[in-house]
RNA sequence: GGCCCCAUCGUCUAACGGUUAGGACGGCAGGUUCUCAUCCUGCAAAUCGGGGUUCGAUUCCCCGUGGGGUCACCA
């Protein structure tokens, strides 16, 4: 049996699109699984959306994505010898013809066909061309393109989603396989490759499933063994149509300018049209891999839900480790914010990760642990207290906090402990020490609780900003 | 419009032809708690409609409806 190959073509334009990228994870997925080779090819065969640095710039998502390429990248603008001589081959064969209508002329039967109501087909006009005819004008120098000969009859398939799908071949047009500029178009391109590169496996979007029949052709009259053809359901805008821009952020650049964890995005999008068996919704690369399967595919189209994303990668966040996530946080911090200690961001992506779910949100939280936040002095006050009592309880959980030694700031569990024991011993009410002290040490109404706050900031700071707090009430 | 494809909670999904139709996100209500988040518990929420086949259809078949894709010298 052949080695399993399964290929990707990213679109040429330098983003991965949401979509580009779960058809390239479950063809790595299907090569991985199989012990195969996942090739990467690059289909730049139209020079008008040409791109500089495009490919560098894939590569680079590709890699961040850790999606391994075995084999490539492969150009296609760097093929096309062999293109040519395909073309050529078919039209010796009869399978195709010479085409050298114009295009204002092709536009012109569109716009008549489409008013008519009539599918629109180009009309053979250059099919009964004589072959001196054609020679003579192409030596003229005349522009001229290749089209297939559709022949009569019906082509059908089997799709590994899908089943079983035929159509006739009069609803096919004469494609065009080679263009006047001599590059290729997709369909050609698309088969020859597939072909000479040896790939087993096609797994790509439902947007291509009505070429396939044209390609089907194609690889019969090249004397081709069909591959295996996957087609997966689309991604979609939360409207159900195919996902685009316009509607929201499409492509992964944008997932990461926005603070979200490749595994997260990657995990989740892999869950989109594929369910691995169980109730699970984290799963490792590994095990992906593991459970992939072409009969695992869902059949219907996925909404690309945002929001869920979001949770996952809370998830994600919350269960990296804290050296970890500080590494990952760094980027995001403003350039003046550049040199926080790494020991004091270690701490504070420990203390916060729980509430995190954007590496992003480091932006919003770090300040209030770089400098000493604004403090309302109303906000300090607990809610069945009074202001005097919050001085009161301030300077008592001071005094104590001075009272310890270093080790206590080692751990936030010995700072609580600390809390709870003088709490307890002065018997006090929990909300009356802790809420003041919390308030006086982020200024927030909202934050980590005040044993990791102050754990965060140390005893020193810890100090001084309960004085702080405590001369705004005085 | 022609052709092709699809159809389970709002969303992602599970369910050898036999289940109180399960899980997750989100929502709501509780619990833990100084606050928020995490975490835990509970609640609401779906088989598009109509015909068949069958002792029995979410599941198989047909029709309808709805949605999507595609109809380039773009991929």
């Amino acid at each position: 049996m052949d080695k399993i190959k399964t290929r990707f073509p990213p679109s040429p334009t330098g983003f991965l699109h949401i979509g580009s990228l779960r058809t390239a994870l479950y063809n790595y997925y299907f090569a991985r699984k199989h012990g195969g080779a996942f090739v990467l090819r690059i289909e730049d065969t139209d020079r008008s959306r040409y791109v500089e640095g495009a490919v560098e710039s894939l590569l680079r998502t590709l890699k961040r994505m850790e999606i391994d390429v075995d084999e490539g990248p492969f150009v296609q603008s760097e093929r096309l010898e062999i293109y040519r001589a395909h073309a050529q081959q078919l039209v010796q064969a009869g399978h195709a013809y010479r085409c050298f209508c114009s295009k204002e002329r092709l536009e012109e039967l569109r716009a008549v066909q489409q008013t008519a109501k009539q599918p629109t087909k180009y009309d053979r006009a250059c099919l009964t061309l004589a072959t001196d005819e054609v020679e003579a004008r192409i030596a003229r120098g005349d522009a001229s393109v290749v089209r297939m000969r559709i022949p009569e009859g019906e082509t059908s398939f089997e799709d590994e989603v899908r089943g079983r799908v035929t159509i006739q071949n009069k609803e096919l047009d004469d494609q065009v396989l080679l263009k006047a500029d001599g590059f290729p178009t997709y369909h050609l391109a698309v088969v020859v490759d597939d072909h000479l590169m040896g790939i087993t496996h096609v797994i790509r979007g439902e947007e291509w499933i009505s070429s396939v029949p044209k390609h089907i052709l194609l690889y019969q009259w090249f004397g081709f063994p069909l591959p295996v053809f996957a087609h997966l359901p689309l991604i979609l805008n939360p409207d159900r149509s195919k996902l685009s821009k316009r509607q929201g952020d499409v492509s992964v650049e944008d997932y990461f300018e926005k603070g979200f964890l490749e595994e997260a995005l990657g995990n989740y999008v892999s869950l989109l049209g594929f369910n691995p068996g169980g109730d699970r919704e984290i799963y490792s690369r590994e095990e992906l891999i593991a459970a992939f399967d072409l009969k695992k595919l869902n059949k219907s189209g996925a909404v690309f839900d945002v929001n869920k994303l979001l949770w996952m990668n809370g998830q994600y966040l919350k269960n990296l480790p804290a050296d970890e996530l500080a590494l990952r946080v760094r980027p995001w911090l403003e350039h003046g914010a550049g040199d926080v200690p790494e020991q004091l961001l270690q701490k504070v992506c420990d203390v916060e990760k729980t509430r995190m779910s954007l590496l992003s949100d480091i932006r919003n939280i770090i300040p209030m642990y770089l400098h000493q936040p604004d403090i309302s002095p109303d906000l300090l006050v607990w809610k069945t207290a009074d202001r005097e009592d919050a001085l009161l309880q301030l300077k008592g959980v001071r005094e104590r906090m001075d009272a310890c030694d270093d080790k206590t700031f080692s751990t936030p569990g010995l700072v609580e402990e600390t809390l709870k024991r003088y709490i307890e011993e002065r018997n006090l009410g929990t909300g009356n020490v802790l809420w003041p002290l919390r308030v006086a040490l982020s200024g927030a109404k909202r934050s980590p609780g005040p044993h990791e706050l102050a754990w965060v900031l140390g005893k020193e700071e810890t100090i001084r900003r309960i004085d702080h707090a405590t001369s705004l009430l005085a």
